[in-house]
DNA sequence: TAGATTGTTAATCGATTAACAATC
DNA sequence: TAGATTGTTAATCGATTAACAATC
């Protein structure tokens, strides 16, 4: 397959949401790039452009297979391969998403959690073992991960993104408020909340009140 | 000002983080272009065009005024306002949002905090006062917000939702892990963060390790 | 068959980058 | 002045949309 281009590869998740409510909803044996167009706010070209990018194909006059296109999305997003992931930083936020199931379907798995102050968390983080931020190499180089997941304040961020990506870790989902530096060959995600409340702001004072297809990121 | 396109209005926020980071290190009374898109990993060309855009004036041979872009950015994105929201949920996401001071440097002020058991959470959660969901509209009648800030689990968001903007609330973050509809009139965010768990899972599968200028989001 | 819907090519649109003149 | 950097116009690039033929 080609290599999927950025806006299609934020797409995908959205496809791949709306298909769960229609497969869900037991109507949905097949659907249309119309239906799928109208609940993601785009044109139904683009939707069929996109089915077509990931060779899922359909049926003139009947649509487009609905479980078949979720599971060629939870394939090409790779969802339906574990993923094994650190947690560092215990904080309120750490523990929101060492605690929230919901992204065990995304195949997440989290496997330890690391914080500075492993004691007052306690031994456990929704169901997670707590371990000494010390211990992160060792742990590391006998139980590799596919990623790691930071949740620490912006201060500790970059040092300990330095401090992963020495001990092997290939890739970064960073929460803290800062934007990191990541070396050649690895991958960053940074999940800077406050452009959110940058963007609320913006269209806020703007008086510009009228929500159009983008409002979902 | 004419209205921002998307794009600008997203590399807003990234300028003003690294301008802060500028200004903060005493060294940084004027910035180039070049600069500024070294760290933001784009072409400098872009940059000029985006300060063009929000009116901010360089000087050749000299570069840009840091602190006033800074202030610039800061106003036209509506940082400079108070706003007032109230967050629905008070589980673990909602006590980290609410916990977090740096929303302050955005305007953002908390001023009550929702939840359906607001008795367990206790009287307050990050110095915000915990209110039973069932007075949300009495609250807002007396004391409207700027808009509201939603950490309740998926099954709960979108009747939450319809219940907040028959109250007159104008804007939503959401953080419910649903893409909610909006009324008409009224603004949504939708911070679906199994989007970024789902970017990164595709570029591990892919083996696409290679860091580029768009892993900052 | 007629009608609906896919699949794809061509046109459009918008954003980014290249080129370069203006300027301090 | 010479050189560096801005500011802007033109060119390019890529994504979206329009048009429409193919097809069930």
């Amino acid at each position: 397959m080609k290599r999927l281009s950025r806006p299609v590869i934020e797409r995908l998740p959205r496809y791949y949401h709306y298909l769960r409510e229609l497969t869900n909803s037991h109507n949905g044996e097949t659907v249309s790039s119309h239906q799928l167009a109208e609940m993601m706010g785009i044109d139904d070209t683009l939707v069929r452009r996109d089915l077509a990018a990931i060779s899922v194909r359909g049926q003139p006059k009947v649509g487009y297979p609905a479980g078949e296109a979720l599971r060629t999305i939870r394939h090409v997003l790779g969802l339906d391969e574990r993923k094994r992931a650190i947690l560092v930083g215990a904080g309120r936020l750490g523990g929101a998403i060492a605690s929230y199931r919901g992204f065990g379907d995304f195949g997440l798995e989290i496997v330890a959690v690391f914080d500075r102050a492993a004691g007052q968390v306690g031994p456990e983080l929704g169901g997670v073992p707590v371990h000494p931020t010390e211990g992160i190499e060792d742990f590391l180089a006998e139980r590799p991960v596919d990623f790691a997941i930071l949740t620490l304040p912006a201060e500790a961020a970059q040092v300990m993104a330095d401090r992963l990506f020495a001990a092997g870790v290939r890739g970064l989902w960073n929460f803290a408020p800062v934007a990191l530096e990541a070396p050649e060959g690895t991958i960053i995600r940074n999940e800077l909340l406050s452009s959110g409340l940058a963007e609320i702001s913006y269209r806020l004072a703007q008086g510009n009140l009228l929500r159009d297809a983008e409002d979902f990121s």
